[in-house]
DNA sequence: ACAACATTTGGTTATTATGCCATATGTGCA
DNA sequence: TGCACATATGGCATAATAACCAAATGTTGT
């Protein structure tokens, strides 16, 4: 891996590394359908807010959010809305994974 | 979140983390192709061979790989190609805030 | 200006990830 | 069998992450 392709990877790890957490790719998923306050994920998460806050923070950092303040709220919205599909492909690692272990345990 | 879908994004956030290394990503990449034996990864970056074994069992572990023993060497593979896909996603991520970075240098 | 609210930021600590070295395991060949 | 090679594993030091609490910031309404 020469120096480019270092920075390359490197902005790429940057993008799954921000997604690399449950909460945040909870977090993720409900941006899909639309914009969300952060006061609703501090109802629907069991952390501390100031938690939410930094993760928030993580995904603003790595590009993938962005928000916007309004009166005492500020909303955070997906910036780019292609993250969802990459889900599909999970869904299959995770499934066809779930497939074999079945086989080893018959 | 619930405890269900506490379970579900851990799973998820797994695969994500597999792929939140340069290195990692890197070897992913190199594999879109075709299988690769260790030793070529270990003639190509310049890290510890068990740097580089620990990396791919990582990738192993999160069901995106799959190894095979040919002889003294062993071969890697990509168990799910649709991996490649989102790295049109990553790129725009990453293209998107190029541009914004530069509208904030003019 | 002040109080109440929403969110962010700083500090601290616990957990996890990374990378190297040394060592172990497994394979093919003399 | 014994040696050389390819890879994996264990141990350890260091770095990065995550969560909480406390405090700071910014906003609205009184």
């Amino acid at each position: 891996m020469n120096r480019k392709e270092k920075l390359i990877y490197d902005a790429r790890a940057k993008i799954f590394k921000a997604l690399a957490h449950p909460t945040r790719l909870w977090i993720t998923q409900k941006l899909v359908d639309s914009e969300r306050c952060v006061c609703e994920f501090v109802d629907e998460l069991d952390v501390d807010f100031s938690t939410i806050s930094k993760h928030l923070s993580v995904l603003k950092q790595a590009g993938i959010v962005e928000d916007d303040k309004r009166g005492k709220q500020v909303y955070y919205r997906l910036k780019v809305p292609c993250i969802l599909k990459f889900m599909h492909c999970v869904e299959a690692v995770i499934e066809y994974q779930a497939k074999e272990h079945n086989k080893l345990i018959k």
